[in-house]
DNA sequence: AAACTCCCCTGATCGC
DNA sequence: TGCGATCAGGGGAGTT
């Protein structure tokens, strides 16, 4: 499940080799991403020129060229960005294939099709359907405690408003059951029942969890790996998530599991009673 | 406004 | 050994 962290760990691993070279060419295949077709005339645009920048914000990379069009990539569920030798071995369920003047090349592969490459203009981004709407980036951003403050003026439970992009950019259901209980806040609390210094410690825990994950290379619990096809091992520093039974690091108590809005959440029952 | 349901999609897993 | 059902969760859309 590809959230901040890991999306972050992408995009360092892609640093070392994306600004090499010059697009030679584009292809993609015939399934659609996200229901949409893949634009690939909006892809081959791209042929000429060189990767700039790469950019993130939330769950979304954002990668610039100096052509003045960006590379708008979302890995959804499923989603993998690689950048290999042009020549490695093609995995299946490979979508969009960028080769590189270097040899190598950019692919996203992706066997759910969740996900999004697209490309827009690098200066219309910031107005587009996807990025429009975000919340700040907790690591990058103005995502502070005011803002935390006023978001949590609601009925909607945490667990809601955290998972919401529109609030903050990035968090995923891994590390808003991870930030909840470094809080130690229940995930069934009302927005508007959390008082100043929870929300500082909230604020602080989501924080706390992403930066801790990010140096870690994210979690690999499934089938996340870096642009070079390396794991992390954040799944190793993990309090809640996917422990159902296991005893709560700071009260033993067993760690349970429960489903909001059609989503797994975990916490422990006596340390977040609130 | 927010909750609800349904949908997209593949792979892993499980019961028979 | 296979085969269908179930689950996983990133989103969006439509309805109440």
């Amino acid at each position: 499940v590809p959230e901040l962290p890991e999306v972050e760990t992408v995009r360092r691993s892609l640093l070392p080799g994306l600004y090499d070279g010059t697009i030679t060419a584009v292809e993609v295949s015939r399934f659609p991403l996200r229901q949409r077709p893949i634009d690939r005339a909006a892809l081959e645009a791209l042929v000429g020129a060189r990767f700039t920048e790469a950019r993130r914000h939330g769950k979304y990379l954002m990668l610039d060229t100096s052509c003045g069009a960006s590379l708008l990539v979302h890995l959804g569920m499923s989603g993998r960005l690689l950048l290999v030798e042009r020549e490695a071995p093609l995995a299946k369920h490979t979508h969009v294939v960028l080769s590189l003047s270097t040899g190598r090349a950019l692919r996203y592969v992706d066997p759910r099709r969740f996900g999004i490459v697209r490309s827009y203009r690098t200066a219309s981004l910031p107005a587009t359907d996807e990025l429009a709407a975000l919340g700040p980036d907790p690591i990058t951003g103005t995502f502070d405690v005011a803002t935390l403050t006023a978001a949590l003026e609601t009925e909607r439970d945490l667990k809601a408003v955290l998972l919401d992009q529109k609030v903050v950019a990035g968090l995923g259901n891994i590390y808003v059951s991870e930030a909840l209980w470094e809080a130690k806040l229940s995930p069934r609390q009302r927005g508007e029942g959390v008082r100043g210094p929870q929300i500082r410690a909230l604020h602080a825990a989501i924080g706390k969890v992403l930066r801790r994950a990010v140096k870690n290379h994210g979690t690999s619990l499934s089938d996340y790996v870096d642009a070079t096809g390396q794991s992390g091992w954040n799944q190793d520093a993990l309090r809640v998530y996917e422990k159902t039974g296991a005893p709560c690091r700071r009260c033993r108590t067993k760690i349970c599991r429960i489903v909001q809005a059609g989503r797994s959440t975990y916490y422990c029952p006596t340390c977040q009673s609130r």
